[in-house]
DNA sequence: TTGAAAGCGCTACCAG
DNA sequence: CTGGTAGCGCTTTCAA
């Protein structure tokens, strides 16, 4: 049979409230006790029982971390960090039980999907949960998304977003903190680089239509073209997914269609290197043909294409130290619990050569 | 206050354990009596306790997916495949409580971290649990995770190994079913290949070296070298992470070394794209002028490198297989519950140039 | 600083 | 087919 913490007490000589009391490290308890009580968890190999203490305390020890798609590097190094810091971070020094279960759980950007989850964490007790990247845009999804994290809150959940929009505010808000890119600035600053280096005939590949990443990005390459006073053609703008495949799919057709572009921005790296590799199938050199320029959410992709424009989200740092804090401690990030993260612009290799020019 | 099942047996004029029943579907319930139920449960938005049930039960929904790199595509596909089955397999019909929570944590390749997410699963008497991967190979560890297994199984928890070698066949093993790819013979295949177009000066860039995956795919590499006479230089072999980065690096210092190189095994499809890079950085082309192999785990990533030789193992659907059959039923793979799957050698583009020749 | 005991919400066995 | 009810193992007052 399992070892139960009344088997633990039995051997220490104490109660099973002592053991308990040593096993959350919550509570003072006698050097010598403790010592006694933990030598038996030694001896007995005794492990807690996870549904028991969640019961009992009503919370348990689950952390869910809620991705778009997992196969997506961005996100698995976003869920990386947040594990390695939740992991990292053991509540009471010295307690046993204290280890968090930081779990990954994949959408696949199905809305559904994202409310089954909730749910089951829901049911789960789990101590937080951090939702990560884009929010689809559907009224009646984001309604039903907000109904359950307030009912999530209202459990002692703890909700956290990275890299995704604060909440329409409202009294009380069930967030306990936010972490926000600012996506639109540096779409901005991105085209405005390009605008800056001479090129007017800018293609745009951005992301699934229904997204807040997409939608603020893509608002931000509209503001710097009419900032520029550089007419925004409809047609040079193409949607597809957040993958390489798609970038290479939509550089091929905003290339077909006008063969005359200097300059591609992708709305998120693995698209704009898709983009780059559909370039360089139709014999175009990067950048000297054509500039491409992305955000680079993932670093390591794109550090290998020197001859790529980016904005830089210190995405993975942050994500971390949300989880972090939203496990660890109950600070908010700034005021309204919102931190906005700005986007930096990173210039690598030359792009300042214009085609034809 | 929290909405019990209490409440909804109250609501719905009937005891809790038929609301029990209902939800769980496990038991004849009368039709009437099932529909009161489930308005109440509608009616009262009620969600059910996930650590009492489990408590009560001695086992909860969870699925534990071990993967040893979040941010490798590989594993991120996997994992996704993974739970996508065991999400659309849903125990019982008309099952309200049913879903299992199938979430992924990421061990980092990290034997520490791998036993202590064992133990969190077992904490929380997890339903089964998914090791996917190559093993690390060390014999303490190896014995602790077998003792970790043991107890999980003892527990309940059903233990399923993908693209990770059999244990030691032992008395009353605690794995469930076991899914492992041939390795050895997809290296051997891979190498006789490029042996038979010709090659003779031929790198390999490996993985880490305590990996089972590492191991066996370099066993199959030098047999097939041996068994077409070709003496193994060992300056030729470099290990390294199963990343792009490594496999830039390592194709870097093979070729100063060794400028006549004319083909590279890589370990893996990262890292025979890193290679890629790391010849077309030199001016070489591949694979005019360097032939460049690998294992294709991920079809996606090396899809858009038609000169590459590959070795594709379906792991993918076959690892959703293994979590589907270890979620929902209780069928063993083949005789020893495991089940070998063969690798499958895939040619893209002209490998036959010899450089130099 | 420690013990005793009352639940936490659900399941499953035993009656009916 | 349905109800009653005794736990599941742990936490947490309340006393001592």
């Amino acid at each position: 049979m399992t070892v139960t913490l009344a088997d633990v007490a039995h051997r220490a000589q104490v109660s099973p409230a002592t053991v308990s009391r040593v096993l959350n490290g919550n509570y003072p308890v006698a050097a010598a006790t403790r010592e006694r009580v933990l030598r038996a968890v030694k001896d007995l190999d005794y492990v807690v029982n996870g549904p028991a203490s969640a019961l009992a305390a009503s919370t348990s020890s689950l952390v869910g971390i809620l991705v778009n798609d997992i196969a997506d590097p961005f996100f698995g190094i976003m869920a990386s960090a947040a594990q390695a810091q939740i992991s990292g971070a053991e509540g009471t020094p010295g307690a046993i039980g204290g280890e968090k279960l930081a779990v990954v759980c994949n959408t696949g950007g199905s809305p559904e999907r994202e409310l089954t989850y909730l749910t089951l964490l829901q049911r789960q007790r789990a101590a937080a949960v951090i939702l990560t990247g884009g929010a689809i845009e559907d009224p009646d999804h984001s309604a039903a998304v907000a109904a359950k994290l307030a009912r999530l809150a209202e459990a002692g959940t703890r909700i956290v977003l990275c890299g995704r929009p604060p909440l329409p505010p409202s009294a009380g808000s069930p967030v306990t903190a936010t972490l926000s890119f600012d996506n639109r600035a540096g779409a901005r600053r991105l085209t405005g680089h390009l605008l800056a280096l001479g090129h007017t005939r800018i293609g745009y590949v951005a992301g699934p239509a229904e997204r807040t990443t997409t939608r603020h990005r893509l608002e931000g390459h509209r503001a710097a073209l009419a900032a520029a006073g550089v007419a925004d053609d409809p047609a040079r703008t193409l949607h597809g997914a957040f993958d390489r495949a798609s970038g290479i799919a939509a550089a091929t057709r905003l290339l077909d269609a006008e063969p005359g572009l200097t300059a591609v921005v992708a709305a998120n790296d693995t698209i704009a290197l898709g983009v780059c590799t559909a370039a360089r199938a139709r014999g175009l050199r990067v950048p000297e043909d054509l500039s491409v320029a992305g955000f680079d959410d993932l670093p390591s992709a794109t550090d290998t294409v020197p001859a790529l424009t980016t904005v830089r989200l210190p995405l993975i740092e942050a994500g971390a130290r949300a989880g972090l804090l939203a496990v660890t401690r109950e600070t908010s990030h700034g005021p309204d619990g919102v931190e906005t993260v700005p986007a930096e612009l990173v210039v690598r290799g030359s792009t300042g050569a214009i085609r034809g020019a």
